[in-house]
DNA sequence: AGATTTTACCAAAACGTTTTGGTTGTCAAT
DNA sequence: ATTGACAACCAAAACGTTTTGGTAAAATCT
């Protein structure tokens, strides 16, 4: 079934029925009811390469993961995988295609992003990791390329979708604080990771809100792949601070390291000790015993980003989307009430 | 830059650019290597959807990516990111376009298939989990979908890729054996799953090649996400059998457990205790200390997926090709020699 | 009633390829 | 010298849409 064929049955020109199911006014509602139920009797769907080709609009998203430096780590692409399901439900819905590339070298990801645009004439494109100066800004800038970061820059105006990681350990304070809990170590990794520095504010901006005590000497920094360090970290911790009783890990990583050191000591997480992490892969489901978690919704990420991309009236010049982090209770935090 | 105008430049009708670009033997080898260079010098890529619109052949493929049922746990659904790194590899050296849906239960998984086959125009489609009198393949093959499974059934004839479960297995008893182990106990799960009982096949043919012996009571099974049973069932393989010095475990959560309950009886791995396992993210990179495993590269796979599709010769009814895993080691077994 | 605007529709061109069905010229065989 | 085969090219149609630039009829205004 084709729109000619179509328009046949109908007894009108294709041009109408196009017009009436692209949802031109110059269509009565009455043809473009009849158009439309025409349409899904004969189960007609617009040719996607037709319709690329003559519109030249081509409604596809293009997407690059990386899959070097920081993304080396099988763990870490999970995130990627969460935010690319989220754009495609999204997608779905429409008739959007969607272009996915992977790059293995900073070079190659730069090419993806030519070669998504010059090959395959992609219109619309969602980047991340944007740095301050980004080469890929200027160049789809240039190309009037319609684009959604994910993440946010405080030089550039453009439509962003983001975590809240400032928010994230606020509420984890917040969450501590509801059960009775006063005084927490946190285990943070170096702040020259951008969201590494907001999860610190973040957490003394929970402090202040309940005036309490923000202690050097219980904020630490691990490495952010091996656990070893941050057991290392919170058995120094946990023996020279025999009255902590809550430890607040800001990776994955270091919360089984954390686990290990509580285990060791012979100490019960949920009971002797309260620990509560950041949501991953394994903290969803391979941590004995199992932790409670902030996590994000990276899903609901991709939906916006997708959604944001795709309206872009004229009339919002940036558009942008702050995803809201959630408690997991899972039971590793005592309640002291 | 368009065929048109790269006809001009050449002298040559866009009939004939388009017949030396796409290997047809009536152009001749000098007009070909012309075309070719002055394509790459005018950065010439033919449009998409012009060319799948003329040949009405779609060079697009599909897949679909479930996530629901054993594929609800993010783990897993890791395997899927890099069979999808694999094909999108290959998938970028020629222009082909690439649909990936996802799907949150079996009815949107075939509706997923239907929306690319009969919305998107896809010819081309990457399926998985197999099982038999899979309704997928009755409908693929009724509507001459070209297409490459992930995985092999026995019953019906079609061309697909594979990981080979059972060397898996052999090549583990190989590299315990040439490190001086006599006797292992093996923890799999479900022989029910396919994946499983071709594993203890392997392991049963690894033992026949040195003339070991199978004992009924160092196999054993235990569940496919927590990893708290297969402590339980290793520290009980310990106890019983004082001189058990490796174990073989068939999953990621299972080694878990097994270095968990060696931890509790103060074995040190690679030491006291030999310790292999299957690779994947968690054994990558979080366990402690790092295992050796047996991998399966699924790029790969994926690669070869891509290869086989697009290729398909008339000739070759059914194309096949099994990967082959390695072992890495990363001295969790101990030498005994 | 005539002029103007609005409504509802349409013919034809355009998008950039591939494919079909040729033609022209060269060469070898008769 | 004619014939047949072959090599190398090409004009035009086709693919299924959308868009452009209309027209005819109905509705509204003077």
């Amino acid at each position: 079934m084709n729109i000619i064929k179509l328009a046949k049955k109908l007894k009108l020109s294709p041009t109408t029925v196009s017009r009436a199911l692209g949802g031109y006014t110059d269509v009565s509602e009455a043809t473009r009811q009849r158009v439309k139920n025409f349409a899904t009797k004969y189960n007609y769907n617009p040719n996607p390469y037709a319709s690329n080709l003559a519109s030249n609009k081509s409604n596809a998203v293009g997407f690059v993961i990386p899959l070097y430096g920081l993304n080396n780590n099988t763990l870490n692409q999970i995130s990627y995988f969460k935010f690319v399901a989220g754009m495609s439900s999204k997608i779905n819905q429409d008739n959007i295609l969607f272009y996915m590339l992977f790059a293995n070298s900073a070079e190659e990801e730069m090419d993806s992003y030519k070669k998504l645009i010059e090959i395959n004439k992609v219109k619309n494109i969602i980047i991340h990791n944007v740095q301050t100066d980004d080469e890929r800004i200027d160049y789809l800038t240039k190309n009037k390329i319609n684009f959604v970061a994910w993440g946010r820059s405080k030089k550039i105006d453009y439509p962003w979708v983001d975590l809240d990681n400032e928010l994230s350990t606020e509420l984890i304070v917040d969450h501590l604080y509801s059960k009775g809990h006063h005084k927490f170590a946190f285990i943070n990794v170096s702040e020259k990771y951008n969201f590494a520095y907001l999860r610190k504010k973040g957490f003394k901006n929970g402090l202040k809100k309940y005036s309490l005590k923000f202690y050097t000497h219980l904020y630490k920094t691990t490495s952010l792949e091996d656990p070893s360090h941050s057991k290392k970290i919170t058995l120094d911790l946990l023996n020279k601070n025999p009255d902590l009783k809550c430890i607040i890990c800001s990776t994955e990583f270091s919360s089984v390291g954390a686990i290990q050191a509580c285990t060791e000591l012979g100490k019960t997480i949920g009971k002797d000790i309260s620990l509560i992490t950041f949501d991953g892969p394994v903290v969803e489901s391979l941590t004995n015993p199992q932790l409670s978690a902030i996590s994000h919704p990276l899903e609901e990420l991709g939906t916006n980003a997708i959604k944001i991309l795709m309206h872009s009236d004229k009339k919002f010049k940036h558009s942008s989307y702050l995803v809201t982090p959630k408690i997991i209770d899972r039971g590793s935090v005592q309640s002291l009430i």
